[in-house]
DNA sequence: CTAATCTTGACTATTTTAGTCAGGTATATA
DNA sequence: TATATACCTGACTAAAATAGTCAAGATTAG
């Protein structure tokens, strides 16, 4: 069970540009060299948050990227939806017959599944980006 | 971020061996039979839940295994931690030097997934097998 | 014009997953 | 003792997912 990079390189990303936009946009170039990250990589990861109207982008000389919200009205499970990060849990979906059937005792473990993907939906729903760059101001100092 | 069948596979099969021993051992052909998991594949899993104490094994004809403790002494991350299923969220672990440097901002989100990590051992480690039993009688009456 | 940027889509190496397969060894019971 | 029914072990492998790379183009500030 393990988060894939484009996840945590999106949350990265963004934590970078939000920290580093002062009314100007950020380059992917200066993100990827800050970051550590390959640019075409985080080409494509942008291309998702631009989608998901997470980010807006300025091209041409001196273009990049922008938020396109506060970072406060930015949920993780925004920018995790955004660069199709799920969580899974289940082969089995309530509605779907397949790899259930509620007469054997197969799903005997269903909602414990269910239980652990509200569980972990539900942090991703209760944190935002805002978050994240203040909490790291204060462990900082 | 998804489970894998092995840490899926081996709670199911707990609880099948849970629920169908009565003092006799029960065999993987009857819960491969049962569950609708490859016997080769149980055994392997098995091998490792022998191994980390979780269950025990009675060789020969009338044979199986049989839980080598309580249903609630058996916590879910003893039994993910048998079957190698981890939590991994990060690249970078704060005693290594790899991945993450204080220095940069790299680990603008060094501390959101740590935080994401307890949060979900902290859900297999307060849930045992018994609970999963329990839980699983009441809601099927 | 030209350099810096975003834009798009195809391609690919590596790793992980989810098993299969082929041989064992042990033991209850007939 | 023969045999069927288990467990036991390690090597092997197909398929999928991951984590990118690569190539060619469109925009726009200066």
């Amino acid at each position: 069970m393990k988060l894939t990079t484009k996840g945590r390189y999106a949350v990265m990303a963004l934590a970078d540009l939000a920290n580093f936009s002062d009314q100007n946009p950020v380059s992917l170039r200066d993100i990827s060299l800050r970051q550590g990250i390959s640019l075409d990589y985080l080409e494509q990861i942008f291309s998702k948050l631009k989608k998901d109207d997470i980010v807006k982008s300025i091209r041409g000389k001196n273009g990049g990227y922008i938020l396109a919200k506060e970072p406060a009205q930015i949920k993780l499970s925004n920018i995790f939806s955004a660069v199709d990060e799920k969580v899974k849990t289940l082969l089995c979906k309530r509605e779907s017959k397949k790899g259930c059937n509620s007469k054997s005792t197969k799903c005997i473990t269903h909602y414990l599944w269910d239980d652990l993907e509200m569980h972990i939906n539900d942090f991703f729903d209760k944190k935002n980006l805002g978050d994240l760059l203040k909490n790291n101001l204060e462990t900082r100092i």
